[in-house]
DNA sequence: CGCGATTGAGAACGCTCGTTCTCAGCGATG
DNA sequence: CATCGCTGAGAACGAGCGTTCTCAATCGCG
């Protein structure tokens, strides 16, 4: 049992896992659905994961940089500042009209364990504070104000529920024109 | 048994279940703790809801009149629809400051159960939908567009999950005065 | 070819929890 | 006062699931 072929293992059972979870909630997943989906025998899965809580910790964290080089992708499109910000609308956009779709991940992973479970509320927490500084960065370079940021950022969580929920994808697109309207209004002002 | 003394135990069941629910998640409240809570015993328990999935519904039922009265009294002190739209984030505010704040409890219910119960996305979708036709009705007694509508329910939505992730209440300010930026230049723009 | 270590498949275990059942106590009624 | 029906408290049941264990098949190595 080399190290490095265990690798495989470990990816396959956190993407099988994550396709799950998202998909159906993670208390609605049994073990047993992991293992039929990754192909990796139980004995090995626990020799990777010592339980189902690591193995979400596991999977949230592989989530999470799923969404930072998304984008991160999505802004190098863009040079100037500005058009980085409304690339994230544009990305949210693409991402909500993707068929599997059913919402921002940490979000429903706190709906549903935050309160039992301070690993996953802190994971889900960091997630977003992440994306908060990023923004922030961004709004930095325009010169406009923490609070610009603050609300480009509460911007792009409101697309993500009313996506999700209601089921409407053209949010990112009222978001987007959101964002561009504040984001003048903070320049003009300066 | 007149039907008119079942009453109580129906209200005590809900309202237990419903702090219960809210503060721990569904799937970990077990009805044990229902029962006691409310201090109905099961049995009457059972017979005024068939399973743990019909108090749910009922549970969110009236969890949608809670907010549905408590947009209403914010509303009720001001005159201007500008002020009645302003005054959902008032309400937001004041909420996300109260001790056992933990986010939309249809967005969390949604990401716990959505994908698994269509009877629990079904009332977290109206719940939503009913929020932004409010606003919506606000915005064209200003005689501004519907895409403006959609923007501020983002922006409620949005702060909802920023407060309950991130643990930061001033996101109904923030959502505030951007809300009040977007209806401005809305209005200039007509 | 033979033997021992490893592994995969799934059975088994123990626990939790939704739901139902039992039974002792009690109040009402004739 | 005796009896009958109802109620409450909690035991019991059955299913689901996280986790571990069994055991036969397989592979590597001498």
């Amino acid at each position: 049992m080399t190290p490095t072929a265990a690798a495989p293992d470990r990816e396959r059972v956190i993407e099988a896992a994550d396709r799950l979870f998202y998909a159906h909630g993670i208390q609605a997943v049994g073990m047993d659905a992991v293992r039929t989906a990754s192909g990796v025998p139980l004995k090995r899965l626990y020799a990777q994961f010592p339980s189902k809580d690591a193995l979400l910790v596991e999977v949230l964290r592989h989530r999470r940089s799923i969404w930072d080089a998304g984008i991160a992708a999505a802004a190098a499109s863009a040079t100037r500042p500005v058009d980085k910000i409304l690339a994230v609308y544009d990305f949210l956009d693409e991402w909500f009209r993707t068929d599997d779709f059913r919402g921002c991940g940490f979000i429903n992973a706190f709906g549903e364990l935050g309160a039992v479970s301070p690993e996953v509320a802190r994971i889900a927490r960091e997630q977003k504070t992440d994306f908060q500084r990023y923004v922030a960065g961004l709004v930095e370079e325009l010169g406009a104000s923490a609070e610009l940021a603050a609300q480009l950022a509460i911007l792009a969580e409101g697309a993500q529920t009313t996506a999700a929920i209601s089921g409407a994808p053209d949010a990112a697109i009222h978001a987007r024109s959101a964002a561009r309207i504040l984001i003048d209004a903070a320049l003009t002002e300066a």
